[in-house]
DNA sequence: TTTATTTACGTAACCGTTTTCGTAAAATGG
DNA sequence: CCATTTTACGAAAACGGTTACGTAAATAAA
């Protein structure tokens, strides 16, 4: 229980703390016989250096933060590993901070940083932030900040996204293929720029395939289960029922598919579904769900990998690494043809 | 950029450092008129106070650390959000470490923990770990550890779990209640209390319900995907065929359902499945699933709550502290029993 | 009025490491 | 053999707060 400290082994061992601690860390300054004895006595007391002095001395943390809306969510939880497969390697230390969607924590939370406490920030954004200063200052005060899947594009960092546009436009020409007339997006945001760059890619596949679009075809949901459930029911009773849904997150999907139950909906036959999703189940799905599937691990494994370079390199320009992984559409049976 | 301290302040408003000390934290020692020009002033300069600093001075970092296996899973997800949630409020950060199941890293984790980083640690432990003599260590330095889920029995320490044995009772009985006379039961440990305790339970429940066990009813899958599908594919291929399983994970669940769909055996016609799991999905499966679903989401609120208690004052019993929160079964199609 | 106490602040030590700078002694060079 | 460089180490100043202790002035008590 007596924390012993680099001046204990000092006396131990008769010598300053100076030698100490640079035989320690390995340095020419000192000569290997010492080192060695150095080191046999650190052991031998079972040394474990102050984490707070040396980051004081040092003003370097080793620790990167994950800021994420949540992780109640397949997305979030592969990246999540992804990074911290990165993060251990480079002997890093994790801090995660949820903001449950909501703006002002997530200006706390970064306002924090400011403390020195993180090195650099890892965030996917709120969906309800449409102001972005709190980024700026932090990345002023000389912390890195990147983005990963919920991005703010007018902050100048790298981003790491995945082909937002195009996915929403293979969805929608998907359902096309499959015989839908009247398709429905379930978006969960319209100041997301990942959200709006899906429903983009999706109206652009209307217009390709000559289908006329509405803006109702856009719904928006929150975050918000209950309002979501009745807002998808209501869609789903109108007189002019969408023959397609295309869900833009994980989290409607199981909504969509409990509503179609309940109304006695077939997917799909009355109504095909696609969702963009990780998930594991979804082949065991009743019917098994046609997803498009982001590459959420590596995804936080880049976003790492950048940040680190840049940690590594002071002057590191950070604007030019972007990344976009493409997403992939696995086809099974909620968009199935009957009889085909 | 110029990094603005306590010094900074005291300059600009003419006083000493201590007295800028004691007016932030709001100290009797300072006259109200002072703190409020101090306040002002800190508020104006965007004065952050360096964490290092002051952590080192007081040997606390109001920071805890979460070790789990991993976090694709919902169960470590929903307690993650748990834990987060009442950190948040007592003001402490998260420090998130994964595992993989890998007894190396969880005890070079704990290792590091040593160096003051953290004031207190929730874990989950490794399948294979079996020597604790990791978290003795940190215990005896000083450093209060939680279990939550996969605990460890020999650790003087508050654990926190749901009712194993009679959950792994519960969905055996429930089985042999629905008409099945073979029951196997996927464990992915022998070495896990959770897992054993499950495994005992329905152990238990077979004997009430005067149904001969044989050990093979056990099926100890691995930490492996590959591994664990070969295996239940075997199990399946038997021609004394299990009519019912019991996952004892959730991620064992995919596999029999897609090696189920594989051999053409129904569900639950030919066999009757019932997991333990959080999956929000489990009614939309294919067949909707039974599930023992744990309270994941208060197991890490109340471990977390705990583990501040402890904090809060020194000489804390930890031991007393052990909680037990049920688990629910849902029944699902996924055991019905058909025709009813 | 004198003494005791409170108020409001300053001085300086301290937390444990890192790092700059200085310096004997030893090694090298001419 | 003397001048110069190298080697191996120590002294001490940071890093930025916190806090025990000291103290002058103001107030209260006697």
């Amino acid at each position: 229980m007596n924390t012993i400290t680099i001046k204990t082994l000092a006396e131990k061992l008769q010598v300053s703390v100076a030698t100490v601690s640079k035989a320690l860390k390995d340095s020419h300054e000192i000569s290997i016989e010492t080192k060695e004895r150095v080191r046999k006595m650190a052991i031998a007391l079972n040394y474990v250096p102050n984490l707070y002095a040396s980051s004081l001395r040092k003003r370097k943390s080793n620790t990167i933060a994950v800021v994420l809306p949540e992780v109640a969510d397949s997305y979030f939880s592969l990246a999540i590993n992804g990074i911290e497969s990165i993060a251990q390697k480079k002997g890093y230390h994790v801090l995660i901070y949820l903001t449950h969607e909501n703006h002002q924590k997530q200006e706390a939370i970064l306002n924090d940083f400011k403390s020195g406490r993180v090195d650099g920030v890892l965030m996917s954004t709120t969906a309800e932030t449409t102001d972005y200063s709190h980024v700026r200052e932090l990345q002023n005060s000389g912390i890195p900040v990147v983005f990963f899947d919920r991005v703010c594009e007018d902050i100048e960092t790298a981003k790491i996204t995945t082909n937002d546009f195009e996915c929403g436009h293979l969805a929608g020409k998907h359902l096309v293929q499959q015989g839908c007339k009247k398709i429905a997006f379930l978006s969960i945001s319209s100041s997301l720029s990942m959200s709006n760059k899906r429903a983009e890619g999706f109206h652009r596949a209307l217009e390709d395939e000559h289908i006329k679009y509405k803006p109702t075809d856009i719904v928006n949901c929150k975050n918000d289960e209950q309002y979501n459930q009745a807002l998808i029911k209501k869609l789903l009773l109108k007189k002019q029922r969408p023959d397609g849904i295309i869900a833009s997150v994980e989290k409607l999907t199981t909504s969509v598919y409990l509503i179609c139950k309940e109304l006695g909906l077939a997917i799909p036959g009355d109504i095909k579904v696609v969702s963009f999703s990780n998930q594991v189940s979804a082949p065991i799905l009743n019917p098994s769900l046609t997803t498009i599937t982001q590459p959420a691990f590596d995804m936080g494994a880049i976003a790492a990998t950048i940040l680190f370079k840049a940690l590594a390199k002071p002057g590191f320009n950070l604007k030019k690494e972007s990344v976009v992984i493409p997403s992939q559409l696995v086809e099974r049976d909620s968009t199935r043809v009957e009889g085909r």
